[in-house]
DNA sequence: GTGCAATTGCACGTTACTGTGCAAGTCCGT
DNA sequence: ACGGACTTGCACAGTAACGTGCAATTGCAC
């Protein structure tokens, strides 16, 4: 096992990426699952994981570096140059969606963990920017909600778990799940239905 | 430490009701809290708990049984014939919001947890009638949304805990919180949102 | 104030997981 | 078919938690 630290050989490097696909699978299935459960998963054994990441703590590490890093690129391509609130909403969310299980991962792990230091601050910008969003939309009377911006972006954060759950259980059919999360999320912020489809219609 | 099976003297009772209390609180802020964490918090030692409940599942189970029953409670004061859908998920929720805790409890031990085997069983039946409620509000046209009923059901559930995290993190002012997340959660189903603080004027 | 239940303190045995060392494989490019 | 990167298998030490036994102690109730 002596190497591996250069890296370069195409096989470590497959392996290395679907330990890491497979963890993020695990993981989201049972945040405290073992390293073990995560190596047989992935079609290793448990010393082979250690030769790619030294630690359970980096093997997590990295999944949340890719996560914020897979988050950001998406809400990058939202911020080009969208003035209406309710749009840049259901541009984000759109986006958002198809990074759906590095978006889960991340709340579930910021939720509750002292397992990685700073989840939470390294998806603070993200979230200030969202609590903006939602307060541009409050203020000019695009969304109405007797809650707060930042209570708003929670509910909006959980939601988005929740339809993803959804669609994990079969309750709600993958193809048309973006969409309807969208709406979903734009009627929650007091955007009428009907309002919210054709926004939806509009953008995708 | 023999005894205690008989359980009737005052001491050991407030004992074995402050543990619950403390579980609860403990088990909340990190669902895999260990024993001695939990005795110590309730100002007991590890040993004690045992004397209390023969295992850590026979602890959480209690636990469960408790929030069901507080939450079969409060939901029945509901059912007290009420027809129309939307008044009657105001009621539930309002309802809810009074044993937060427990039904947080609840809901994050339901989502991931193989830790008490039933959980999902013993909410079901809540469960169900949640989504025929809301089901009842799709067919009449009171309640608006792309999504089907069970999945508006999931959704309706994790805002709760959205909102309850929100108090929790001082976002939401807790006096008003039962009420901004009756019409948070009305708004959600596609109710307008004045139609939905008139509702829970009317009902609170 | 005394008795008995309840609590404590401590010492176990058990299990499960992490991270590491090393020798023996296996696979792939060349 | 050779060599080196990669993987495996196994063994190990360290840690943390569960659940239990028992003797000593505490504190209510009467």
């Amino acid at each position: 096992m002596t190497a591996m630290t250069t890296g370069n050989t195409s096989r470590a490097d497959a392996n290395r990426r679907r330990i890491l696909d497979v963890a993020l699978a695990e993981l989201l299935r049972d945040p405290d699952a073992s390293m073990d459960q995560i190596a047989r998963a992935a079609g290793v054994v448990r010393r082979t994981v250690y030769g790619h990441f030294p630690s359970r703590e980096a093997l997590i590490s990295t999944l949340v570096d890719e996560a914020v890093q897979a988050l950001a690129d998406a809400d990058a391509a939202v911020r080009a140059g969208v003035t209406d609130p309710a749009e840049a909403v259901a541009r984000s969310v759109l986006a958002i969606w198809q990074t759906a299980d590095r978006y889960r991962l991340l709340i579930a792990l910021a939720q509750r963990t002292v397992t990685v230091q700073g989840i939470r601050d390294r998806l603070a910008p993200l979230r200030e920017a969202k609590v903006r969003l939602l307060q541009r939309g409050l203020d000019t009377g695009v969304f109405h909600s007797p809650l707060p911006a930042p209570a708003l972006a929670y509910v909006h954060e959980q939601m988005l778990f929740a339809l993803m759950e959804a669609v994990n259980d079969g309750l709600l059919a993958a193809a048309e799940a973006g969409r309807s999360a969208t709406v979903a999320v734009l009627t929650a912020a007091g955007v009428p239905a009907s309002r919210a489809m054709e926004l939806v219609a509009e953008v995708a």
